[in-house]
DNA sequence: ACTAATAATTGATAAATGTCAACACAAAAC
DNA sequence: GTTTTGTGTTGACATTTATCAATTATTAGT
């Protein structure tokens, strides 16, 4: 094994860190190699679509997506945002291979798809790769929890701040940040209609806690942020 | 191995099927009966409490309990009903091994508890096993995904409504049954104030979609209520 | 059986939030 | 450069829903 070979933790020699990906061995690896497409692609498109059979893994290299469901009246309900180092296994795994969640691009993504095969056999035959599978699957149910507290107890600016916080703190990393998001994107992932969404940014803008312009957001004040969101 | 071990898949020589335990060999049997505690609980008490730390599996051999978790101001959201064949492992497993929810008696219940170290041998060499333990998360997974749309995207009658058909196809398994659940559990259920869920679950009397006598509940109309449920 | 405590119910009210319509603005197409 | 199309914004309004207070059942304790 070069040392090259060493840095590798997953799909095509890119030099991403995928979670547990260090725990598989040269093999595993190499069938992970063997299967993967390296896919490109733009804003707006659909990686994947629910409803559909699952067969890849998505492992996300570059650029940002949103995991959304199909709820009621062609609303949709964002789940979370997806960024460099995240990658996708669908719930359908083991279950009905369906996808039970769109995903698609919120700007320009490199990804690397590998196939559900050479990922089952990993998970199967590696219980150290298979721990972090079922820790990462642990988390995002943990991540459901607090998704559910959110949307049935807090109300519209609680939600919204939860929100701004989250673009901040886990998808952007910075307190100032521009998003491509759209304003419905916005109020998907709060929970709120489009038109509340706004009213509450638009608050939060004269209360001085957030800078807008546009898609450009500045937190000012992110104890009051924080506040407003845990108290609801 | 005589014949009466055979039939036994996973505590204490009970013979309730928990879901993926058949896919244990001898040893990981064997560990699990020698870790186990058998455990009689009232109705009302606490099994599992949100915060503490998670030592072991709940197996429920008899009785039902509801799942919960804290939200804000004092009050709760009930994820979901455990019954006879259910087992509970915290999503804290391999994260922070905290609980991330609370789990209390709702009849009398019978209980096995399984200790986490031998729930996790059994998770990390036997591959079989770790797969159903993976299949059984990602339902939990979708699960609350359909929990977020009807919290979310549903007003009051379709989520009560939901909820009704829950405790008679799932729980009950009839679609007269009598609950234990108190009207404040099927608010938080439903994510409703008690006195709404009350007034709903009127209207569906007065429509003479269900038939109601205290505990007593009887779908009159299954169709209608899957309706209502349904559209939102 | 009587009392206290708890749970269920009802009505009145206020708060929260979605919907609709109109309009502004920006990007894309021609 | 103008039209078109989509997105963002605002205001008025109706609906949904929680909250509060008061009342009635029900259950548990003595």
């Amino acid at each position: 094994m070069t040392y090259k070979d060493k840095e590798i933790t997953g799909c095509n020699s890119c030099h991403i860190k995928f979670f547990g990906f260090d725990m598989l061995n040269e093999d595993e690896l190499k069938a992970f190699k063997h299967s993967h497409c390296k896919v490109e692609y733009q804003k707006g498109e659909t990686i994947i679509k629910e409803g559909t059979r699952c067969s890849n893994i998505i492992c996300i290299k570059q650029g940002y997506a949103k995991l959304y469901i199909k709820g009621l009246e062609n609303k949709n309900i964002i789940i979370k945002l997806l960024k460099q180092g995240d990658f996708i296994v669908s719930p359908g795994l083991f279950t009905d291979n369906l996808n039970h969640f769109s995903v698609s691009a919120i700007t320009q993504m490199d990804t690397c798809l590998i196939s559900i095969d050479a990922f089952t056999n990993a998970y199967r035959n590696n219980n150290r790769f298979a721990e972090q599978i079922l820790k990462l699957n642990h988390q995002i149910t943990n991540d459901l929890y607090s998704q559910l507290i959110n949307f049935s107890h807090k109300k519209m600016p609680g939600r919204v701040a939860n929100t701004i916080i989250y673009l901040a703190e886990n998808i952007y990393q910075s307190r100032k940040f521009h998003t491509t998001l759209s304003r419905q994107d916005m109020a998907d992932l709060s929970s709120v209609s489009k038109e509340s969404l706004i009213r509450v940014l638009k608050d939060f803008k004269e209360d001085g806690i957030l800078s807008i312009n546009g898609n450009q957001i500045e937190i000012n004040s992110f104890k009051t942020l924080q506040n407003i969101s845990h108290v609801g």
